[in-house]
DNA sequence: CTTGCATTTTACCGAACGGTCAACTAGTAT
DNA sequence: ATACTAGTTGACCGTTCGGTAAAATGCAAG
């Protein structure tokens, strides 16, 4: 049971930077399986199918995400506007370390992925748009608790949440679009200048 | 040569619908040709790949803006920030009458090419930034025409407009994500909220 | 010692991939 | 009439694709 679980994680952890760093049509499962050093008919035996590998890479992504940056930047003990700083902060120096060590900017793994399968496949869209809602929570609730405490003007929080996350999304790809993490450095801190205000009451 | 130019035509007009509602890697040559009545050798009798065949579809569809809604949108005659409700009410609507004929969003094809090959072909990945930088300008010059009829405090333009464009990108990355247009509804408007203020004068 | 199960190996499937080639057709210019 | 050229055809290349099936292996419980 040890060698086996070891089997099923060096497949995703063979599949994870190809998927970042390509795209999921052009990773081949020979290619992964090549990489971790397992039998192709292995591989059938712990996944069902490639999509069944990639559901479980990005629940990987996202954990790593949950118990990394995000956990860092969403610290109680932070003000609350000062989190979202950290979390443009994170992304920058993570794409920036990624280019470092790969030569190029790679970009969210959950917005790339949204952006090639979620037209051919409602069940890896649903998979992303869950990653993608709780991210906006927790914008959402950093923003309530701002508002709470004075710092920002009362607004929209769901909304405003939904647009932080979306200029996020954008800001990265522009950078990739660019090959170049500064843009995240330049346009990142504008997220805090988003509103939406509350309608009707 | 009429004939010939349609050949070429017909392939383009069949590659520009797959390559924005599936991906690029997703879309093959032979189904292009079966779609467009064309023989394979006669495709690349005028592609001498299928990267200059994208090419060629990301131009059309780059013209296809330029001289649609963005002709529209950015009209001198409107007063500058309206002129950035125009293109987000455009994105809106052209998006959601995809879905009414298609059923899905499809979102934006240039972001869409743009996470999917930027890491792998620095050809397309030029292509689409120049696509973006455009878009920019239009952005920065509305901008800028807005701050010297006073509709708004000075700023950074340049940067202003990128951010912008990130946003414009990000909502629509979003709003695919949920396979709903009316994403694009309820974020759009906030793009006029953002703001970078100009440094050091 | 044996049964049973999880895991692994190997060979294989049909289909599709991007791309090539030589032969052929048709129109045009000399 | 002939030569040249743009366009077209259809067969073909080797490779890779995602996925399958059966047999072999190892291990643990009865």
């Amino acid at each position: 049971m040890n060698l086996a679980t070891d089997t099923r994680t060096r497949i995703i952890a063979a599949a994870k930077p190809r998927f970042h760093s390509r795209s999921y049509a052009n990773v081949g499962i020979q290619e992964i399986c090549e990489s971790a050093g397992v039998q192709k008919g292995s591989f059938y035996h712990f996944f069902p199918s490639k999509r069944d590998l990639v559901l479980a890479v990005i629940d990987e992504f996202a954990d790593d995400w949950a118990n990394g940056f995000v956990a860092e930047a969403f610290d109680p003990a932070l003000p609350p506007m000062e989190r979202i700083d950290y979390l443009v902060d994170a992304a920058y120096f993570w794409q920036k370390s990624i280019k470092q060590v790969h030569g190029r900017m790679l970009g969210c793994i959950f917005g790339n992925l949204t952006l090639e399968v979620s037209t051919q496949d409602d069940i890896l869209r649903a998979k992303l748009l869950a990653i993608f809602s709780r991210a906006k929570s927790r914008f959402k609730d950093t923003l309530e608790e701002a508002v709470a405490a004075g710092t920002i003007a009362p607004l929209d929080a769901d909304r405003t949440a939904e647009a932080m996350l979306a200029y996020l999304e954008g800001v990265i790809l522009l950078a990739k679009s660019q090959n170049d993490p500064e843009v995240i450095y330049r346009l990142g801190p504008a997220i805090k200048t988003l509103r939406i205000e509350a309608s009707g009451g």
